[in-house]
DNA sequence: GACCAGGCACATC
DNA sequence: GATGTGCATGGT
């Protein structure tokens, strides 16, 4: 099965995704920080405690403590290195752009992925997701799941590289934003709800 | 109570 | 270059 496939059938199984979960591109820059090897149901905790403060935004998380910080996201879970990690990746935004999100779209692809994987925190899961789903560029992006599944219907080994998982899904796809935001939305879902690590054998995989 | 979750950096061999 | 470990909360 080809991965054009795959994706026709997770689409006819679960429909649109509406990703990302959001309501502007900064929340997904911090919720990609914060979803780190993390529930997004602690995330949403820790963002939900934001907003209620009234913090969700550049400025204000560039200049609260970062102790402070810490404690707002407790419920997202690694709080200490991740307030660490939101306070790198404004020092980088207030450093290049001016703590203007749409100063970053002027900057070309290649250009922003090394610059957003240069800030101690931020590896290529969360440099991608940032580009593809904060800032509307067309970057595929790899998770655990992703390589779950892909390991499991043997299209891949269990141990293969990011990059080049990445580059199997942008060399057989048509390159999209729409696309690829679909596709690992609904990769997302069928590992949530069908492809448990603790399951290597899935009898009722929609993929099947 | 064990296991897991939309990773990443760092230590050690 | 590969392999192991710390980081931590909350749901199932």
């Amino acid at each position: 099965m080809n991965l054009v496939k795959v994706y026709k059938k997770l689409y006819l199984s679960f429909g649109p995704q509406y990703w990302w979960p959001a309501e502007s591109p900064f929340e997904v820059m911090v919720g990609a920080i914060l979803t780190q090897n993390t529930s997004w149901l602690n995330v949403r905790k820790a963002i939900n405690n934001l907003k209620q403060h009234k913090l969700l935004t550049a400025r204000k998380l560039y200049k609260i403590p970062e102790k402070k910080l810490a404690l707002l996201i407790k419920p997202a879970g690694y709080y200490n290195i991740k307030a660490k990690r939101l306070k790198a990746f404004l020092d980088f935004l207030f450093k290049h752009y001016r703590g203007e999100i749409q100063h970053m779209l002027h900057a070309n692809i290649p250009t922003l992925r090394r610059q957003l994987l240069s800030v101690k925190g931020i590896g290529p899961e969360t440099a991608d997701s940032i580009l593809l789903y904060a800032l509307e560029k067309p970057i595929f992006v790899v998770d655990a799941y992703t390589k779950r599944m892909l390991a499991r219907h043997n299209l891949i080994k269990e141990d293969a590289p990011y990059e080049k998982i990445q580059k199997l899904f942008m060399r057989n796809l048509k390159k999209g934003v729409k696309l690829f935001n679909e596709y690992h939305a609904l990769l997302v879902k069928l590992g949530k709800d069908f492809c448990h690590k603790s399951k290597p054998k899935c009898d009722i995989c929609p993929l099947k």
